[in-house]
RNA sequence: GCGCCCUUCGUCUAUCGGUUAGGACGGCACCCUUUCACGGUGCAGAGAGGGGUUCGACUCCCCUAGGGCGUACCA
């Protein structure tokens, strides 16, 4: 262990953790626990305007239920603003940086006569070697770093291999602003550097940025840390990420029902792979974790995918456990109705989830197939269910109760043999008989199967339900 | 505009010069079945286009097209 591995978490909290950022959170998590190092979480809060503390708690409260635990405590970017403008000092010293004095209007300038020129809009340099002597009066500078004005900068990256960027394409952008705050680049660069990060991984939208961090870098003598840019997440129209296209904090993945351990395995497939493994554990991705298995390409977000994902996961699932998401989830979103429900028949749920688990791809739909334990009358019916109920059937719905009154065994076995006799004597297919029950008990046409249901419901409770809809002739 | 990146079935991906281009999701068909699912079997479905390099290219190089990102005293 001479050289422990740690990368870091940046987030800006100026929202909620949304899918591409929990996407790199997650290989950050997952390279670090490969490699026995650390994962550090820093709160890039430099935008004092947006930012705030719900958006860091959202974040933090993103991680948790990822099950993507930091090292250390958070460190907030902003608290460090000293260090930071003491770099800027300290480059300033080494004369790999100066003062600029212009102002707004005139760098507005400068890059429209640039873009009218068909050139690229940078900062021409004006101030680069201008003695500080002829500053303006009350004008407060701003600091910009010394960037190479010929030759190449060269970004060796992980995923994106050796990427060149010209110098003259590089402008001296600004370190520190007039009022001595750093910039987003140069903060980064210090903050990476003061932390010990080795391994950076973050999303491919800022590797033009490594470029530019790399001067600074240079400047200060420092090792730049290795470096992975990870293509980023598009909808699924190959455009960027939409709200309705799944561009939403992670937070509303559990309230939509998605179980974590299924957004994590989502999640690592998009951009990543191990062969041909498609469902694995947590465990097996830090195992088989490798920046070289990382994809160029940017990926689709594919919630019919992460559906099937969540709907093996909770397949999986013990009922103890499903149970209780169940309840967490009943309450986040507010069905009230439904987490009394719950709680009040617990064991009932607890033994139906087996039933339960196959038709369901999230723990909404879970909630939902479970209702039948706990409705009440009268049952709500609903419309493609209650087109099933004729008259005829509603006839024979009385007969069906008359016949289940008389059992002495309240089983699925004694319960399944009085119905198959019956639908024998009036020469029907049991499926004629079992589906207008199931509407009849549940109000749906989807449930698991009708004896099951019986029994899941009580003799008592399902004669009543027959009962119900046998009088509506 | 300029710079950089990307491009295999509809989608996520395997392939690291020689494969009938494999898997998963989705689709379709069939089986199982009291519904719906689950499960099982099978089918359809891809190397953006054009040039090279090579005995041989999905794989290496170039061009074009399309898409993405960046180009702030935002991060």
């Amino acid at each position: 262990m001479a050289n422990p591995i740690v990368t870091r978490f940046a987030p800006s909290p100026t929202g909620y953790l949304h899918i591409g950022g929990a996407r790199t959170a997650l290989f950050n998590w997952a390279f670090s626990r490969h490699t026995g190092g650390k994962m550090l979480l820093r709160i890039e809060d430099t935008d004092r305007e947006r930012s705030t503390d719900a958006a860091v708690q959202a974040i933090l409260d993103g991680l948790k239920w990822l099950g993507l635990n930091w090292d250390d405590e958070p460190i907030m970017q902003f608290s460090r603003a000293q260090r930071h403008a003491e770099v800027a000092q300290e480059l300033l010293a080494r004369g790999q940086a100066y003062y600029c004095y212009c102002s707004p209007e005139e760098l507005n300038q400068m890059r429209e006569e640039a873009r009218a020129a068909g050139k690229p809009p940078r900062y021409d340099g004006r101030w680069r070697d201008r003695d500080p002597s002829a500053a303006p009066e009350g004008v407060a500078p701003v600091i910009r770093i010394k960037a190479p004005q010929t030759g190449e900068i060269i970004v060796q990256d992980h995923v994106q291999g050796k990427v060149v960027f010209k110098a003259e394409n590089l402008d001296d952008f600004i370190i520190l602003r007039s009022d001595g705050t750093p910039t987003y680049m140069h903060a980064v660069v210090v903050d990476d550097h003061d932390m010990g990060v080795t391994h950076i991984i973050r999303g491919d939208d800022h590797l033009t940025n490594a470029a530019r961090q790399i001067v600074i870098y240079n400047g200060m003598g420092w090792t730049v840390p290795e470096m992975a840019h990870i293509p980023l997440i598009h909808g699924p129209d190959g455009a960027k990420l939409s709200k309705r296209h799944g561009a939403l904090g992670v937070e509303a993945y559990r309230q939509l029902g998605y179980l974590p351990e299924a957004m994590r395995n989502y999640l690592a497939r998009l951009g990543w792979s191990h062969g041909d493994d498609e469902i694995f554990s947590t465990e097996q991705m830090v195992k088989w974790f490798s920046l070289e298995d990382l994809n160029k390409g940017a990926a689709r977000f594919d919630f019919v995918k992460l559906e099937s994902i969540n709907g093996h996961y909770i397949r999986e699932a013990t009922p103890d456990y499903l149970y209780g998401v169940m309840l967490s989830t009943a309450k986040e979103v507010g069905r009230d109705v439904d987490h009394a429900g719950l709680v009040a028949n617990k064991d009932t749920v607890l033994a139906a989830l087996p039933e339960l688990k196959p038709r369901a791809k999230t723990v909404l739909e879970l909630i939902d197939l479970g209702q039948f334990i706990y409705a009440t009358r009268p049952l709500t019916i609903e419309a493609a269910a209650g087109e099933l109920l004729t008259p005829e059937v509603r006839e024979m719905l009385a007969d069906l109760a008359d016949i289940l009154r008389g059992l002495n065994e309240w089983s699925v076995p004694s319960s399944d043999a009085a119905v198959r006799a019956y639908a024998e004597a009036k020469g029907l297919k049991l499926g004629k008989v079992a589906q207008p029950l199931r509407v009849a008990l549940t109000g749906r046409t989807v449930s698991p199967g009708i004896f099951e249901v019986m029994v899941f419901i009580g003799k008592e409770e399902a004669l009543a339900r027959l009962a119900e809809q046998a009088q509506r002739r």
